[in-house]
DNA sequence: TGACCCTTTCATTTATAGTGAATAATAGTG
DNA sequence: CACTATTATTCACTATAAATGAAAGGGTCA
């Protein structure tokens, strides 16, 4: 039994008829008359009872008739749902720390003052994470720093972050890995942080390689710097929201490190109404 | 999409894979692949996100599980209720007069008892009226004096009944149409009824062709025949059941004509289960 | 590296759906 | 009453779709 031989039993019913049903189904009458005899054979029931060259519905078919509207409208239902391009069920937005804090705020607001019916799901992890969770599909889309080409991946670049290394007021000024004490302590988020991978690049590139102390967050990482545990790297834009920023020293990075891109990145084949209706908000908010 | 379209949609999901759906399937991998890939196309969605040779489910497949699994499990529903032989809906039974207040009344009874939700719907009426009502559809089954032979009818006897003329006191014993008054007023049912057909054919056999007055109830019917205003025919057993029934004087037909069956009759290409059921009862009652 | 598993592609076979012409039975019409 | 228009069905045929089997290409795991 499938939906195509419902469809011309009902077609059937509703034209009263083989020949007007198959006027109305496009086919050729004989094709008609063939299905709803198959679709008898299947069901082993008679649907219509035979007389005098006219046809009309058995008990077996009246019977029939309700439950194969039903199917049709949900089926109908079905693929009005999936085409349907408003917004709804879950979003699962990924971010990076740094940039859930100041970035992410805003378009967040904005789109769930506009679509409030959908579940939106923020997770912060470094950015290799999220990329893995996008392309796993643990998350839907997610904010990262600088995302590689990924034939899968679907960007947008949002902001441009200039990055600074941080240190207390005591340290001298950084302007290359020489300015360093040799095996400096490296402040940072977990090893896939690509902000802190660049730090480690930078100072690798003409120095020493760095003890690295975790921390999770961008806060408790400010403080630990002003307190002369060892050296970090933020965005600057998140140094304007530190509330004892003048205890914290700031060093700018040559050119060619100093910056960073962040960007929305989805997969190109997880098409979801949110994703483009959260990417609508956070352009419209830049 | 089809029905079977969705069958493999679900399998995949539920089995987490293309392989392990076609085992459960019995077809072969590529098979499947084939048919998602179909199903794919015709809704315009990704149902599936590649990766390293795994499938994992996309929105628009989270989207449309719950409603592929409702059309699968409604669909299933429609074939259980339509293989399901317990009576149901309606059942419309037709009967002469005569056999609806004598020889229905038990077996309805016992029908009702037994299968309450059925809804029934008695309709008393000639026997050729009745037997048309079956094979237009417009009745499920009838009570009706001898039958005829028709291929698409099936038939059970379920009573003999006798025949007997009644005519007032006064009138001579009736052996032959010849000791009836010339042009005899016949009282009846509509020229559809069976027996005053037959009493009219015994009369025209051997005698003048009589008036008839139509009337609507036996009881009335028998009434008249008592006040002198003509005779009549009935079923033996009808008038055990009539009050009067002193008042009125009953004739032996001869042997050839006294006689007349009593069956249900329905069409052989409806079957109903709620008809089978109603048979049992009467034949049980018996 | 090699064995194993999974998905996909492709050429091929098989099954199903659709067509068009012919037939038989009926209903409507002048 | 003949004549035409409808109606459902059968049959031979064609077109479309589904299923198969072999092979290829990645991936995982030991």
């Amino acid at each position: 039994m499938e939906l195509s031989d419902l469809r011309v039993f009902v077609a059937v019913v509703d034209n009263g008829g083989i020949s007007h049903a198959a006027v109305k189904l496009n086919r050729v009458p004989s094709n008609v008359t063939a299905r709803i005899k198959k679709l008898e054979r299947t069901l082993g029931k008679t649907l219509f009872l035979r007389d005098k060259n006219r046809l009309r519905i058995s008990p077996a078919g009246e019977m029939l008739l309700p439950y194969a509207k039903q199917l049709l409208t949900l089926a109908q239902t079905t693929i009005d749902e999936l085409t349907d391009t408003t917004p709804k069920g879950q979003l699962r937005v990924g971010s990076m720390e740094a940039a859930a804090a100041t970035r992410l705020v805003e378009p967040l607001m904005l789109f769930h003052r506009q679509y409030p019916q959908v579940e939106l799901e923020i997770k912060t992890a470094p950015t290799n994470d999220l990329i893995n969770k996008v392309l796993s599909g643990e998350l839907d889309m997610a904010l990262v720093a600088d995302p590689p080409n990924d034939s899968r991946l679907a960007k947008v670049p949002v902001f441009n972050e200039t990055l600074v290394v941080v240190s207390d007021l005591a340290h001298q000024p950084i302007r290359s890995p020489k300015d360093l004490v040799s095996n400096p302590t490296l402040l940072g988020f977990s090893t896939s942080c690509a902000y802190r991978t660049r730090l480690a690049d930078w100072i690798k590139n003409d120095g020493d390689i760095c003890k690295v102390i975790e921390i999770n967050s961008y806060h408790t990482l400010l403080s630990c710097v002003a307190a002369g545990m060892g050296i970090g790297i933020v965005p600057a834009a998140l140094i304007d929201n530190y509330p004892f920023a003048s205890s914290i020293q700031q060093h700018q990075l040559p050119c060619e490190w100093k910056h960073s891109t962040s960007a929305f990145i989805w997969r190109k084949d997880s098409v979801k109404a949110s994703i483009e209706a959260f990417l609508d908000c956070v352009t419209k908010d830049i």
